[in-house]
DNA sequence: CCCGTATGGATACAGTTGTATCCTAACGAG
DNA sequence: CTCGTTAGGATACAACTGTATCCATACGGG
């Protein structure tokens, strides 16, 4: 039912959400809908719960996919690589993703739970590019605060662009690789 | 009147914006708003192309605020420090701009009127910096056209951030003129 | 003076929205 | 068997939406 919420949320936006929608997509009643989500607020909570559950899901994927050991690189290889959309499904999520950012954007109650996670995922990559600093991964001139800021925003930027056919995904992979091999330097880049 | 859309889509939405809602705002009857603007999609368009010409304004304004010649350096850093909202004004009009965007990936009408100055910009960026590229001014090893895009995106992404007050705008623009650093050499770096 | 046109006030209307209410079934525990 | 709980069908309701209609005024050219 989340399912069907996400995906009108993905083709025809969030504006287009209504409980009846919904009933319909999912192939059951008004009242169903009501039943399990009291509010329709609580019902656009939980998308937005199912689009951080994904999100996560995608990135272990990824990692899980690494052989060997993980580099740092690997790590947020991973991470942008599932924040710019690479297929049919990820495109609807991420569709969905900024409609939902953009409704955060003027309300509060959205905003308070939608904006916690990139906010998470931005501290965390800061940690760990820290760390890899500390071990001689990157340069020491390097502030990974301001890094992780700026690889965020490229690829957030990158994905409104993939998103309005701007630019295909492959486009937009490359020109990440290519600002991950300037930070990580070539001799860590993938063979 | 236009700007009473604008007020209303900055601060509570597009999804907010409704015909007797701007009419509250204009100070004016519900039957003059539909007077002056036949269709509610008539009166979307004009807020899209009012965005717009405020876009071009400000470009303007920094353009004609440098002294001496203007190098190639200069374009980047006024269009992209105009891309990142700076001032309240300007950060209004990137929340009706991201709404509008938002809007357009699922409204083929707008979409149309919508991603037209988007691409339009990035065309104009590229002619310009393989032009700068010719004089010597880029290093030759860069792709002009790659380059934009990541340029483009970048400031996309700040924009957000700094839009959901995770980011100042402070903190954007050192981002951004890092990368301009980096692009133009530090030879071409303002004093 | 007179009338066409521009401007705008008041109201109506059909459709959609979120939410609430009322009524059935099913069904396991006692 | 009975009863409380879970699950869901049918319908109602007030609020809001975009749009349309009916009217009144102003006003400049003939």
């Amino acid at each position: 039912m989340t399912e069907a919420l996400l995906r009108i949320a993905g083709t025809r936006g969030l504006q287009a959400v209504s409980m009846r929608e919904i009933a319909a997509e999912a192939g059951v009643s008004l009242r169903v809908v009501q039943y399990y989500f009291t509010n329709k607020q609580a019902l656009l909570e939980s998308g937005l719960t199912e689009l951080g559950a994904r999100m996560d899901r995608r990135v272990k994927r990824r990692v899980a996919a690494v052989a060997g050991e993980l580099t740092p690189r690997d790590v947020f290889a991973a991470v942008l690589g599932v924040i710019v959309p690479f297929d049919e499904q990820s495109r609807l999520d991420a569709m969905a993703w900024t409609a939902y950012y953009t409704a955060a954007l003027t309300d509060p109650v959205l905003a308070a739970a939608g904006l916690a996670l990139p906010d998470a995922l931005e501290n965390f990559l800061t940690v760990r590019l820290t760390a890899a600093q500390q071990a001689g991964d990157i340069a020491p001139d390097r502030d990974p605060r301001t890094e992780v800021a700026g690889l965020l925003a490229l690829a957030n930027g990158l994905t409104s662009s993939v998103l309005s056919r701007q630019r295909t995904h492959e486009a937009a992979t490359e020109i990440i690789d290519y600002h991950l091999d300037r930070l990580f330097g070539p001799d860590l880049a993938p063979t």
